[in-house]
DNA sequence: GGTTCTAGAACC
DNA sequence: GGTTCTAGAACC
């Protein structure tokens, strides 16, 4: 982590990747310095990743990128869409500019974030629904009060009911 | 699409590619035919799947396998989950395996669908909480007639201690 | 239905 | 925060 620069450990990492000469052939800014290349994705993988990261593979690095918010550029020739094969990747993020490196704090990596994508409108319906089993619970509970109330006074009328009967029996 | 066997133009193709003895050296049935290995990623990815699909990378092939339901297996080496770097990659499937095309046709591609991945288990749980709650309304109606009845019981009762304690003061 | 880019989520 | 497997969604 560079603290020096609060600047994440990814973006330090990809930021030598992308500057330094020595990897210049599979790994360098483009023209323009808007974007970068990658230039050989088989061989970057195998021989210039494990050096940065944990793994050897395109794809962790790709994921890291999408986590950072950069974007693969999508060529187009004459009208559609055509990547040639095993030509060079190009990925770009507003924030990451040859000699601007004072943007490099607003990248922001994503938030992991416990909550899936669309929990928010779930959690709308079933905020709704136990409001509602809520309600029906607590009128349960009202008529059920009423009902025990009314046993008792029920259950009293009906021993002087009897008391009454029993009486007049007895006369 | 072999609609003679029902069986998806994937399928076909991937059944094709592991039984091929041609390809035998870069994809081929596991020992005991219950999953199969690409053994390598790389040279099969350049040289075999653009013979077969649209593309020449293995990240569509394992896109593709996903939708079918296939599974990577995961190797667990004394506890841990390691795999080696450049090993070969097993995939599995239930109804995939060695010997036993009948199964085939119950592997079916993932749906598309305008729903999303947890619909099913916040089907499950809305489902649950729905039928809770119509248990409660169940109870409630059942306990309201119990107290209508009571009531009915109470008024007429009332209205015999009414009479009884009429007739008594009219004494 | 197939391919690609990106994101979710589990596990580290 | 990093890596991996799988899925979503757009586009074909």
């Amino acid at each position: 982590l560079d603290v020096s620069s609060n600047v994440l450990a990814f973006l330090s990492k990809l930021q030598t990747l992308v500057e330094e000469a020595s990897t210049k052939e599979l790994i360098t800014w483009s023209q323009n310095g808007q974007s970068f290349l990658v230039l050989d994705e088989q061989r970057f993988a195998k021989e210039i990743v494990p050096k940065y990261f944990k793994h050897n593979n395109i794809e962790g690095f790709v994921r890291q990128l999408n986590m950072y918010g950069f974007h693969k550029v999508v060529h187009v020739d004459s009208g559609n869409v055509k990547q040639e094969r095993d030509g060079p990747v190009e990925f770009q993020h507003p924030y990451f500019k040859q000699h601007q490196d004072d943007l490099l704090e607003n990248i922001k990596r994503k938030v992991s974030s416990s909550k899936p994508k669309e929990t928010k409108s779930h959690q709308e319906v079933l905020s709704k629904i136990i409001s509602s089993a809520q309600k029906v619970q607590i009128k349960r509970e009202t008529v059920e009060s009423r009902l025990s109330t009314l046993k008792r006074e029920n259950e009293s009328l009906g021993k002087w009911q009897n008391y009454r009967q029993n009486k007049q029996n007895s006369n």
